[in-house]
RNA sequence: GCAUGGGUGGGAGAGUGGCUAAUUCCAGCGGACUGUAAAUCCGCCGCCUCACGGCUACACAGGUUCGAAUCCUGUCCCAUGCACCA
């Protein structure tokens, strides 16, 4: 190997990208996992990197992408690349049952899932140079035998020192017995892909190493856990979810894409910019030294970021497009040239056509939206929802819901 | 199986006979303000063409009552503890 010439890029070099807006637990796990990846780099050759994904949910939000750009800049760099699905674990649902968001689905739902997955992954991914993989190609064909002797690896105190389960012991709230096998099936695709790195969430650390533990009891070299923070929503402090209603879906327009990075606040900027874009490291630092010194003004940054963002998961084009549009619409406020459409065939009761186009649920809220003044018809606030609209009227619901009628 | 505690609006979670379409928080919506679709502040937030009034709603089914989310009975479901146990 001495004499060997080197294929893969410089191992600094490697690091200094790999390591990048990543995050452990503790400074003595950042230490080994920085020394372990280093060593794994010097072996010269293309590393088995892979993350999982869970396909019950469809509703992907760039938050999601963290580990996908992460995953690229492995590819990048020449490494072999795996994009996991846990088809497996979707057919078992939450075993809590508590979760309702995650149903246990049909073969046929993981599939169309799977496939909105990979078509997300595949706007940051190379498809070429990635492999897809199941894990209920391996995990289905385990027999209540493996499954116990796997159990044998791990003990109830291992699993009871993580917090997770710790807090609730102690609170007397359910840990089902299942939620242990969960980390187990995990640490089941690392051995099976004999993974030298893993990449997750730092909310998935549990897991990873629960297949560090297995991988070495088995005989194989432990992977590298490499985590990533979970990004913060648009509200800039908690992570990004559904639930808190902060988050920017994958597959939203550019429009609404742009707006919603321009809402962040600008202390969010940078770690946006980190683990969002493709911007390298030393752009990156770049900008935030920029910010820090003033010599960037936060506005057209995060601009600068809204673009980068929705040309990932749109083109340039659209990111272009979408920044005029902010630019006009928001912060010139000026009506916009297109709007929706919506067909009517003559004069119609304003609260039908605003039913009909699916912008208000009901008469209620019309009358509510009037008599808080947020309802415009050709640039004037009505004062009546009483009133009958027709083809070529422009109406306006709240600050950027738009809608024009055309003739049917 | 036994005991105890539960099942409330998109979510969390109050409410134990009328004052309750149901406190509060989150999410959502509108307005003001702003470099911003942020923050903040103010307001709204079941349905019915405002009000009046009506309708529907607090796991399900019955019942008591002038009146029930609130009391009773039954059913289903959930949780915890105990017991049983390979």
């Amino acid at each position: 190997m001495t004499n060997a010439v080197r294929e893969m890029a410089p191992v600094e070099e490697q690091m200094r990208i790999l390591m990048a807006g990543t995050e452990f637990g503790d400074e003595p796990t950042r230490v080994t996992m920085e020394r372990e990846l280093r060593a794994r780099l010097n072996e010269d050759r293309p590393l088995r990197v892979y993350c999982g994904y869970d396909p019950t949910r469809v509703d992907l939000h760039i938050g999601h992408s963290v580990s996908m750009r992460k995953l690229r800049q492995f590819q990048d760099l020449g490494h072999d690349v795996t994009f996991l699905i846990g088809s497996f674990t979707a057919t078992i649902g939450d075993p809590t049952g508590r979760d309702k968001t995650r149903p246990v689905l049909t073969t046929a739902e993981i599939e169309e899932n799977a496939k909105t997955y990979t078509d997300q992954a595949f706007a940051i991914l190379d498809r070429a140079k990635t492999t897809i993989r199941y894990n209920d190609e391996w995990l289905s064909k385990l027999t209540f035998a493996d499954v116990t002797r796997l159990t044998g690896h791990y003990t109830v105190q291992q699993f009871m020192r993580r917090e997770n389960f710790a807090k609730r012991q102690e609170n007397g709230d359910p840990i089902h017995v299942s939620e242990f096998l969960y980390a187990m099936m995990q640490a089941y695709d690392a051995y099976e892909l004999n993974a030298d790195v893993q990449l997750g969430g730092t909310d998935q650390t549990f897991n990873l190493f629960a297949g560090r533990q297995l991988q070495e009891a088995r005989g194989q070299q432990p992977q590298v856990c490499v985590t990533l923070p979970i990004l913060v929503g648009t509200d800039g402090h908690e992570k990004m979810s559904k639930s808190y209603g902060n988050y920017i879906g994958i597959t939203e327009p550019a429009n609404d894409m742009f707006g919603k990075v321009m809402s962040i606040p600008d202390s969010a900027i940078v770690t946006y910019f980190t683990l969002v874009t493709p911007l390298a490291p030393a752009e990156v630092d770049e900008i935030a030294a920029g910010l820090e010194s003033r010599a960037l003004a936060p506005m057209d940054v995060k601009k600068r970021l809204a673009e980068e963002i929705t040309t990932v998961f749109t083109s340039r084009s659209e990111a272009l497009e979408a920044r005029a549009y902010f630019e006009a619409t928001v912060q010139r406020k000026e009506t916009p040239d297109e709007m929706p459409e919506h067909g009517v065939a003559g004069r119609i009761a304003l609260t039908d056509v605003l039913r009909e186009a699916e912008l208000v649920k009901s008469n209620g809220e019309v009358r509510r939206l009037v008599a808080e003044g947020g309802l415009v018809v050709n640039g004037e606030k009505i004062a009546d929802f009483n009133i009958e609209v027709g083809p070529g009227d422009e109406i306006r619901v709240g600050r950027h819901r738009y809608l024009r009628l055309v003739a049917k």
